[in-house]
DNA sequence: CGTGGAATTGACACCCGTCAATGACTGTGG
DNA sequence: CCACAGTCATTGACGGGTGTCAATTCCACG
């Protein structure tokens, strides 16, 4: 996809130690799958990562491949989503720093993937990983965390799709976008959207005009102020009790 | 909550015996967190598991409550579901023979669980379960690999919630219930539907009126024949088209 | 300053939710 | 054995929230 130069010059090993002083002084350590791993664990993930760097609406991944690499994201915003064959969309999650894609992945990927924004990844082989399962049991652990905490974000999702209105829906996604940019340590005032109207919709079983009127009402009600790329919180109880219905 | 009679004339040793009996005569190890484990390990996960029995509608776990228990359920079905405030629910899965209990749990638990029909679960402390891990990994790694599939599920019914029609809805969960039955090697056919039309209706979003007229629909479309407590697929290619829409 | 896509706003339709009545089934007590 | 009540499923009438279609505005970019 995006083609590496290869000089022959450079040996393996030294491919090796540089993607270990990649790795080494990553500044998203302490939020990915990195985080807590002794060090020589660290180097053994280093030696199998490829770092990637994606334009924004690059096409990362498509539903139905084998499934070859994970991923872990390590800046930018990427959305995961389903197709049905008229088109319908549902982006099942927006990730960004620190995200892991690749939990659900069975010997195929159960979803596309696409940056939103402009993103970086680190890549990995599905099977080297594994492999180093057997060494680093830490490692296997911090998947199964963050695969427990993404299956407990799911089923807040469900409830929303099945359960919230609109503007329940929009109060929702906008708590989850800020408590997420918090726990990586991003600016949340204002709240950045880098997604269109339509990629929220499709993340919120919504259509582009109907999260516009919902923008409006929260706007109109006080509880926010909202540009087209970002948006603030103005009352942030209020907020809450709208998206948590009463 | 269902008190066990515990004669002083038995000791530890012949409780944990009598477990590892149990264990190894069970007959659902295929399917559970049990599937593929050395014998070691299950003689292990026997010793610190207790077996339970729920009546139909029992209260298993309480949504906020702290997580001290995980379940394998053996037999019969449960919910997990979530509460709104105001009495809104969402049924964010139903749990039968083989399912793992807990897997989206972290320090407290994300959902109630109630048992639909009357069930039996073996119940596992969550501490002792994650001491066995060290010196299990295959424990850990069959975990990760449930959750995995749980989530790939999860991203299934959120493409449901959010953009599928009534009648795309019933089929699919007809299709996925049945899928289900096949896998644990139950009868399907005619499918039985031990949960009420209520139930249904807050696993997909809908209410009962319009589970009632999807059936209905389905039924008139010869796609189906319909009971109150079971349902048999007619024409399984024509449910899978509308199912996947198209 | 002009252009094109995205966002917003409005009018209208429709699917599904709400409310209500009827029917089917189950268990209970006479 | 039957009458009865209670729960659940079904069906109908109606209304509302959201989708659909269309027009307008906004804004980024050339």
């Amino acid at each position: 996809m995006i083609p590496q130069p290869q000089p022959q010059a450079l040996k393996r090993d030294d491919l090796i130690r540089r993607s270990q002083d990649r790795c080494r002084s990553c500044d998203v350590r302490a939020l990915s799958i990195c985080d807590g791993q002794p060090e020589e664990s660290l180097l053994r993930l280093a030696a199998i990562s490829t770092p990637l760097h994606a334009p924004p609406r690059a096409v990362l991944i498509e539903e139905g491949e084998p499934a070859q690499h994970v991923f872990t994201v390590t800046a930018g915003m990427v959305k995961a989503f389903k197709l049905m064959p008229d088109g319908r969309r549902q982006i099942v999650g927006f990730l960004t720093t620190g995200d892991f894609l690749g939990l659900a992945t069975a010997d195929r990927y159960g979803y596309s993937v696409e940056s939103v924004s402009s993103a970086a990844l680190c890549r990995f082989s599905r099977g080297q990983l594994e492999a180093l399962f057997d060494d680093f049991p830490g490692l296997e652990r911090r998947l199964r965390q963050k695969a427990s905490h993404e299956l407990a974000e799911a089923q807040d999702l469900m409830l929303l799709l099945g359960r919230k209105t609109a503007q329940e829906r929009i109060a929702t996604f906008l708590l989850r976008l800020r408590r997420r940019l918090e726990e990586i340590g991003a600016p949340c005032d204002p709240l950045p959207l880098p997604m269109s109207r339509a990629e929220i919709a499709d993340y919120l079983g919504l259509t582009t005009e109907t999260v516009s009127r919902a923008f409006t009402h929260l706007r109109r009600a006080g509880l926010i102020a909202a540009g087209t790329g970002d948006a603030s919180v103005l009352d942030l109880v209020g907020l809450r009790r709208l998206a948590d219905g009463d």
